[in-house]
RNA sequence: GCCCGGGUGGCGGAAUCGGUAUACGCGUUGGACUUAAAAUCCAAUGUCCUUUCGGACUCGAGGGUUCGAAUCCCUCCCCGGGCACCA
């Protein structure tokens, strides 16, 4: 054996011993429990991993590997979400074909993965941009259009001037693009839109359900964003047209001292004749349709607005007359894109109908109040009802109650929900994304149109898009084809536009001139199902088969960052949930339990970056210290789900951790009459083994809540005190090398195998801890006078108060502190302290 | 503005069904080994007072509950994250 550990060259060894014995290859169907552990899949960016991005990865290494141990079947895959804008930008930027960009990025990710000796069973593999892939990302898509999910829009959409395509609001960062940092505009642009508003209440409440992190699970509430209230039609003055607002806060009415309407809305147009001031209405509108959202928050505070002079809005329940506005403090993509405005009640009326000189109606007060002074705050708790006719008196709830029901008997409104979620804007203007398998077909249009078809010719989705045909199921994957140019057009259609071959085609139903959809699918889409695939990488016929996808699902486990909380992790729940519905998949849910990874920032406190030059990669680390170290650190540097700092001078600890693990194996007795050859005292040799036990459990509990850095830490006290004995039994070594090989498995098979076994470290049984052994029969006693410890001392758990009384009063130091002063009251807590008051 | 999470030595952090605050690691100081250095090992290491024995204080700030508070309650300050004119 050597002095040193050469871990360079063991490390090798290792992680081809691994690979000939297959250690990690996960069998389809077991009659073991399963334990699917998934990381989120990188995107193979040219700059590599860097030590932040494998955090996560080496924690679902550590968790796997332990229960890997405690019998489990395990899957943990690893594979590639590489189509989207930052392969392509990259791509672009460096002058090379995407694809072939994106093979040289996965070899490079994949080379640093297995330097850190990561189990993934890399016959599971999987790759997005992979034709055989995409064929079921298509498919999916394929089936949502059928079920009439997709729908193609002409609505303003967030555009991108930078990355030259549409965004959905998931990809927005405040009011810029995520990805590249510049302003978005609105523009009108055809695309293709899928409805997961339609699942958005399922979305909700199927959280109950989710073993995530609250915060997470907020996020998605936030994002979600249900509101419950009325829907309430004021009927114009002289008119038979009305205006339909929604409120949460009917209870308000009697306060409605005018309506606003979103500048966009349709009865400007339609009450065009009858508007005084029509001119000044349409340059309003102008200007705020120019308006960027930015610009449209920056101006929060100083609302604007214009009356619509000449049409009067009638109170449904108070029959009072009210002015009409249009402003654009109010949004035509909510709800009705029109509000009741009570400026008592809420502070955004209050603000116009102040610059407005509108009048400001007070009708709810807090109980016990008479009136609060509505100047420059307004009340906007529920409270009592005043001024409100019939319901007067009534409270805030109370009233929502009965007036919602006034509402429906009178035929002027009923209950409604809305989200904020929006629908979600899927086609791209890029080249590097799933061609969407749809062809539009003039002659198939027609037809629709005219109702000249056979029935059950056109599927739902072709019915509510007319000349839009799916492409047969036959006919997938659809492959993206291979261009020169790949560059953004600008002009909001995508780099296929430019491919006359490959454009014009034939249509599937009527064998006419057709042309195809030249968008591509966002970069979300792939991620939305890929665990699924994991289960059944190469299967032909079917995206997943039935019995092991009932068997694996759903994912025990998942790691990942949090940015993904109202991106990824909604859009992979609604495809799951349709997925449910068509009846594809056995589980509503795809991620049961979820925890986040918290970002490593570099040594100066910033993000890690290419532009701070503060990058640390972990190649340099693995060179300098060894994968062991690395992965140990990475565990050890703070709490998992916090961001944290790296240390450069961190790593030296688990460095000479590990150093000092090599040197006690020589003080491991060998022979199998290990006991006699114990030069350890009896007590040392049973305090040993308690704290072996007690560690056993700390570890195990530890690993199981990703509380990694107590584990090791306990790892370090155990070596602590072996390092102490005279000697060390292989048995107890062996259980200490097993605790401690998911951290460092290298180092740890290593020695195992030196010890003469044959088979990996990692086909043992995870050691069980014997809980009497936990169990102790003393304790220390803390004495505290007058709430401060004065003394400690141990002692026999079986003793009673009394007893423990009559020691503690013949100590020293408790003689000396209550120096004859009478004593109060002795307060008592059993096996932990004794509290005498004087 | 609203919703989450957090604030503990020189540093990363332990300890939260209220009961020994500072585990583990880094750093620092002193010592051993060495011609020397590195590595390694041993010891010390919250702050203040004290020659010693020992004592006082300390978990962002202030207040409260309690025999006893890092932990529970109230008020405030600071940092991180999310949402943001969503009616």
């Amino acid at each position: 054996m050597e002095d040193q550990y050469n871990f360079k060259k063991h490390e090798r060894e290792i992680q081809n011993f691994w690979e000939e014995n297959n250690i990690f290859k996960t069998k389809d169907l077991s009659k073991k429990p399963k334990n699917y552990v998934l990381d989120m899949f990188p995107y193979p960016s040219g700059s590599g991993l860097h030590v932040g991005h494998i955090r996560g990865y080496i924690a679902t290494d550590v968790f796997s590997r332990m229960k890997l141990m405690q019998g489990y079947n395990v899957l943990h895959p690893m594979g590639w979400d590489a189509f989207g804008l930052p392969a392509e930008n990259y791509a672009i930027k460096n002058k090379i074909h995407p694809e072939i960009a994106v093979r040289e990025n996965i070899k490079n990710f994949k080379k640093q993965i297995n330097k850190i000796g990561l189990n993934y069973d890399w016959s599971r593999e999987i790759n997005t941009t992979d034709p055989d892939y995409y064929k079921w990302t298509q498919w999916i898509f394929l089936k949502m259009f059928e079920s009439g999910l997709a729908f193609e829009s002409f609505e303003p959409i967030n555009w991108c001037p930078s990355c030259k395509t549409g965004l959905a609001n998931e990809d927005l960062e405040g009011s810029k693009c995520e990805r590249c940092g510049s302003i978005v505009e609105k523009k009108s642009l055809r695309q293709w839109v899928l409805k997961i508003t339609k699942y958005a209440e399922r979305l909700l409440s199927d959280l109950k359900y989710l073993d995530w992190e609250d915060f997470i699970i907020e996020q998605q509430k936030n994002w979600i964003g249900k509101s419950e209230g009325a829907k309430i039609k004021f009927q114009i003055k002289d008119s038979p047209l009305y205006i339909e607002v929604f409120t949460t806060r009917i209870d308000t009415i009697f306060g409605c001292t005018y309506l606003v309407l979103a500048p966009e809305h349709q009865i400007i147009e339609k009450c065009r004749s009858e508007i005084e001031n029509f001119e000044e209405v349409e340059k309003y509108v102008r200007i705020s349709q120019q308006k960027t959202d930015l610009e449209r928050i920056a101006k929060v505070k100083e609302k604007t607005g214009v009356e619509l002079k000449g049409l009067k809005a009638i109170n449904p329940f108070n029959k009072e007359e009210i002015p009409i506005f249009i402003a654009d403090y109010v949004l035509k993509t909510y709800a009705t894109g029109a509000i009741m405005a009570v400026p008592a009640h809420d502070q955004r009326d209050l603000d116009f109908a102040k610059k407005y000189n509108l009048p400001i109606k007070e009708v709810v007060i807090k109980p016990g109040n008479k009136k609060s002074n509505i100047t420059l705050n307004a009340f906007e708790e529920d409270g009592i009802l005043i001024n409100s006719g019939q319901f007067t008196g009534l409270t805030s709830k109370k009233a929502r109650e009965l007036m919602t029901k006034w509402l429906k008997e009178k035929k002027c409104g009923k209950k409604a929900v809305y989200y904020k979620m929006r629908d979600w804007v899927f086609s791209r203007q890029r080249y590097w994304g799933e061609p969407i398998p749809l062809v539009f077909c003039e002659n198939c249009k027609k037809r629709i149109e005219e109702k000249k078809y056979k029935k059950g010719e056109f599927t739902k989705g072709e019915l509510l898009n007319p000349g839009w045909i799916q492409i047969p199921e036959k006919d997938l994957p659809l492959k993206l084809p291979n261009v020169k140019y790949y560059e953004p057009t600008g002009t909001g259609e995508s780099p296929l536009a430019n491919i006359k071959n490959w454009v014009f085609t034939k249509c599937p139903k009527c064998n006419g001139k057709a042309r195809r959809e030249t968008n591509t699918m966002p970069q979300w889409a792939g991620s939305c199902w890929y665990f699924l695939r994991y289960i059944d990488p190469k299967n032909k016929k079917n995206f997943v088969s039935k019995n092991k996808e009932k068997y694996w699902m759903p994912v025990d486990l998942y790691v990942g960052g949090a940015e993904h909380a109202t991106r990824h992790l909604i859009y992979a729940r609604f495809w799951h949930k349709f997925l449910y519905d068509i009846g594809v998949v056995s589980t509503k849910e795809p991620f049961k339990k979820l925890i986040h990874v918290g970002i490593i920032l570099a040594h100066d406190g910033k993000k890690m970056s290419k532009r701070w030059g503060n990058v640390i990669n972990p190649n340099d680390i693995i060179e300098r210290y060894g994968a062991d170290a690395l992965r140990l650190y990475e565990m050890f540097i703070g709490p998992f789900t916090e961001s944290i700092s790296w240390d450069p001078k961190g790593i030296i600890g688990v460095k000479r951790f590990l150093d000092k693990v090599w040197k006690l194996k020589e003080m491991v007795i060998k022979d199998a009459n290990k006991n006699s050859k114990n030069k350890n005292s009896k007590k040392s040799q049973e305090d040993f083994k308690k704290l072996l036990h007690k560690i056993i459990k700390k570890v195990s509990e530890d690993i199981e809540n990703f509380k990694f850095n107590t584990a090791i830490s306990q790892l370090m006290v155990l070596a602590n005190e072996m390092e102490k004995l005279e000697n060390i039994t292989e048995d107890e070594f062996c259980i200490f090398l097993k605790l401690l090989s998911p951290f460092a498995p290298h180092m740890c098979e290593k020695i195992w195998l030196d010890f003469g076994n044959k088979k990996s470290i990692h086909l043992e049984k995870w050691p069980q801890y014997n809980s009497k052994l936990i169990q102790e029969d003393v304790f220390n006693l803390v004495i505290q006078i007058n709430g401060k410890v004065r003394d400690i001392i141990e002692m026999q758990k079986s003793k009673n108060q009394k007893e423990i009384e009559k020691i503690v009063f013949k100590r020293e130091k408790v003689k000396k502190w209550i120096k004859g002063q009478k004593v109060k009251k002795i307060i008592y807590i059993k096996n932990r302290l004794i509290n005498i008051i004087i």
